[in-house]
DNA sequence: GGATTATGTTACCAATTGGTAACTTTTTCA
DNA sequence: TGAAAAAGTTACCAATTGGTAACATAATCC
């Protein structure tokens, strides 16, 4: 009805506010991109988005809220319904831990994609920042299906399994961290896309041979 | 002769200047892990080592400065020589590939046990923080002999190894950053000793599958 | 002794921080 | 048109930052 171009013509549907907000939270992944940790807060971001700071008070009543809507704005956590969809609409006859595999290189490859959300990542690694109490307030509700893939015993009920997925998980990740900033990682330029594939490639290959060696030697390689 | 505690007994050892450079140092650690990256700065450091921040200046020539000197004081950095020496006295027989396995292992062990310093190598992941600048300044020397192991087809001649080695790397050094923060990861609990060790434990069937799976299949599993 | 040097403290500086109050301008709607 | 609400700005606040100059105290050396 109103597309918020055409003034009084229905219910107002205040483009101007989602504009600025727009603005501003585009302003925060810029600030964040280029300043990092140390350089955010509400100052910083107002000036970039070329707003007064009162906004973002009212807008998003401050400035752990302006991290919470960017989070969500920009799918902060992993969605594992995204993988138990994957595994359920796979084919009978189809290699469940391949897909799995593929699964976490996916991940790794999303979180490349975008540096600046995996910035906000590692600085979770860091344990309280001043981005932690917004983050914290808006994960509620993500993760909901995370224990169906990894606890008591985990989706497939087989501990070895498990343990494989807990360690190519860690490796992905790692190397998906290290490709943000890091231009020569053991020989391999991870922030260039050979590199990266390359890297990719050593996890398909252990990964691989992990599962080999699971299925012929019964899961004891002792 | 001169053990700093008779005055005017030889030549001076300035013996109040170690103990107050010491107490700073000290200080460095307890407010980075207290209050992290964005708490730690001349004027925190100095309040709570109880001295005044120009000695900050005087003694380490600024806060980089005293960046360097503190990772340096502690052991920031991984000697690959220690790798190197490890297997070079490996008896004959030994398998070279586990003396590399465990060696990981207890790198990621050695970080874990100084949380502190973890801590900054995470925030080094993050680009240009406060830290940088002293840390590059103190890097110089460093990792003389780390191309031995991974560049070329590394120490083993062996692109396979080579990949095993990476993403072995990667995953155990994920592991020990998220040790320090996160209570519960997939089910492990990582910051206590039964959990860490039990991904410990993931670590190495998951490398022992893959060296099974390379020394039985030719290094082809496809 | 006295002169010198090392050590440490207090005081100050401009710049910036998070946060709020008061104000102006624009838009909405009767 | 005119009142009311929303949007946005300027101005201010106390607190803190990195950094330096000036000062006081203590130890050392001739």
């Amino acid at each position: 009805m109103n597309d918020g171009t055409h003034p009084g013509a229905g219910p107002p549907v205040q483009p101007r506010r989602s504009a600025t907000e727009a603005a501003i939270l585009q302003a925060f992944d810029d600030v964040l991109a280029s300043d990092g940790l140390e350089g955010i807060g509400v100052n910083a971001v107002a000036t970039k988005a070329g707003v007064g700071k009162p906004l973002i008070y009212r807008y998003f009543g401050g400035f752990d809220g302006l991290v919470a809507a960017w989070a969500t704005a920009n799918g902060f956590w992993d969605d594992d319904e995204g993988l138990l969809a994957d595994l359920a609409a796979a084919p009978p006859g189809a290699d469940q831990l391949e897909i799995l595999c593929e699964y976490l290189i996916g991940q790794a490859a999303r979180m490349r994609a975008k540096p600046v959300v995996l910035k906000a990542k590692i600085s979770e690694l860091l344990g309280e920042t001043s981005l932690t109490p917004g983050l914290t307030q808006a994960r509620t509700g993500a993760g909901a299906h995370h224990h169906e893939l990894y606890e008591d015993g985990g989706l497939f009920g087989d501990p070895d399994v498990v343990a494989l997925l807990i360690v190519m998980h860690a490796a992905t990740h790692y190397l998906a961290m290290r490709s943000v900033t890091t231009a020569n990682f053991n020989g391999l330029q991870l922030n260039q896309n050979d590199g990266w594939e390359a890297a990719m490639g050593m996890v398909r290959k252990v990964f691989k041979e992990a599962v080999a060696a699971q299925r012929g030697g019964g899961g004891d390689v002792a």
